[in-house]
RNA sequence: GUGGGUAUAGCGUAGUUGGUUAACGCGUCAGUUUGUGGCACUGAAGAUCAUCGGUUCGAAUCCGAUUAUCCACCCCA
């Protein structure tokens, strides 16, 4: 087989035997998004560039190197590579924040980063977010982040870390990358390139650095944590306080750096061993200077994004149950032309009564029809041809058990009735 | 941007030191005498052996380049 041409770099098609398992993190995301009184946005793909250099960062990798633009005679635009800044662009065109505080927003969006492509990294992803705006309480922290964990928890995930940590306001960030330039400057030569220039732009990232000798240099370096200002340390102390109390287990991990610049104070992220290199199924946070940046009122906020790829791929290592793949409750099988009508009737009837069910379209004998019945899986099969039409009478059988039952046929609205009388019971007893 | 691995039917693989029509399993389709699937059996369709170029009498096999893909660095979901 030769294509003219094949599905692009970074790209993946979900197919039909996979869907059940996106239908499942979708479910239960959104069922569990309701609990929490987060209503649910849809946004364009694409927002104008500027919006995502103001809001995740001019000096980011995404904005740099990662971004899908398209320039044409207009202003330029951007297939988003995050859903934060284009859910908060709609919160703020269409007054939202009018509406009673907080706003609470969930959203399932596909984003774009053009990387290299790795397990668990693609040009085209997936992501399940929400957003909060309106609150500055750590209360608000500790929902949000409980919303993610219930989600992890109700895909029946095991093992996942929830590492949280503040990175504090810009005012104290100040007086902390000076103590910290002060800690490495004696090492500063032996770092590695990207490290050396993370120095004099943002030395905390020199703490996340995967090299073996800044992770020696690193090692004992003074943390973020001990120098928040007063109202940042007071505000991540009630934060660790009320997951305490909501039993939430959570690790102080000073080591996380988001790589977005939009987030003060709290970060977290949800962390599995499960899926290769790239183990952060959730990550999200506080950014309280977002809003504003981007054009609104001086408004706090915070949210999280969740790797849907991510998410299932730890979900299928882990054997996680995900909800039945869509079957077939009776395949109506017909021989010759008048049972063909008669089946192809039947059959519509059954669907409206909400059955799923299935006849020959592809002009099989009887033989035929029926191992294709099995093949889909159908729970139970009939046969009409002209001796059925003539009894009215039909079998029904259980494709499972063998166990036929004879039926009346006529007419066939009857027979729809007593199909979901005698059958609907056992078959969904089945697995 | 940087490393390393891989590329043979829809999927998973075999193909020995280069040697006729590229093999096998799964899957698909059809049949195994006429009205009942699963098992078994028979048959069929389906591959310019990723692409281009080179070495050779001869290349899936050796060499080179390109592309794709996977994994890792980086970064992030």
């Amino acid at each position: 087989m030769k294509l003219v041409a094949t599905r692009n770099k970074g790209a993946k098609d979900i197919l039909p035997a996979d869907i059940h398992k996106w239908r499942t993190v979708e479910q239960v995301a959104a069922d569990i998004a309701e609990c929490y009184g987060f209503k649910e946005i849809r946004i364009p793909t694409f927002e104008k560039t500027e919006l995502f250099v103001r809001s995740v960062g001019e000096t980011t990798d995404v904005v740099q190197k990662e971004m899908f633009t398209v320039t044409g005679t207009e202003s330029s635009f951007t297939l988003r590579p995050e859903g934060t800044a284009g859910v908060i662009r709609a919160l703020l065109q269409n007054g939202l924040m009018n509406e009673a505080a907080p706003q609470k927003l969930f959203y399932f969006v596909n984003c774009f980063r053009h990387e290299n492509v790795q397990k668990g990294r693609l040009w085209e992803f997936h992501q399940f977010g929400a957003e909060m705006a309106g609150s500055h309480s750590p209360a608000a922290d500790a929902e949000v982040i409980c919303f993610a964990g219930d989600i992890l928890k109700g895909l029946g995930l095991q093992n996942i870390s929830l590492h949280i940590n503040s990175i504090g306001c810009p005012k104290c960030r100040e007086e902390y990358y000076k103590v910290l330039r002060e800690f490495l400057s004696p090492n500063r030569e032996k770092l590695c390139g990207t490290c050396q220039s993370r120095f004099e732009k943002n030395p905390m990232r020199i703490l996340d650095c995967k090299s073996d000798i800044c992770k020696g240099i690193a090692e004992g370096a003074p943390l973020i944590t001990d120098y928040l200002c007063d109202e940042c340390r007071e505000h991540f102390k009630r934060l660790c306080g009320i997951l305490d109390e909501m039993g939430v287990e959570y690790v102080i991990d000073p080591k996380i750096v988001r790589g977005l610049d939009y987030y003060t104070k709290t970060v977290f992220e949800f962390i599995s061993d499960d899926i290769g290199a790239q183990g952060t199924i959730c990550g999200g946070g506080r950014y309280d200077g977002l809003i504003e940046e981007i054009g609104g009122a001086p408004t706090p906020a915070l949210g999280f994004a969740m790797g849907l790829e991510r998410v299932i791929m730890a979900m299928e290592s882990q054997g996680v149950e995900f909800m039945p793949e869509p079957g077939c409750d009776i395949y109506i099988a017909s021989m010759g032309e008048n049972a063909q009508g008669q089946a192809m009737k039947l059959i519509r009837e059954l669907r409206e009564a909400g059955h799923r069910a299935q006849g020959d379209v592809m002009g099989r004998e009887l033989r035929g029809q029926l191992k294709y019945a099995d093949k889909i899986g159908a729970a139970y099969s009939a046969v009409i041809g002209d001796s059925e039409l003539e009894s009215g009478k039909v079998t029904l059988k259980n494709m499972k058990s063998g166990e036929k039952t004879e039926l009346p046929l006529l007419p066939l609205a009857d027979f729809v009735d007593k199909f979901t009388d005698i059958s609907m019971a056992d078959m969904f007893d089945e697995d």
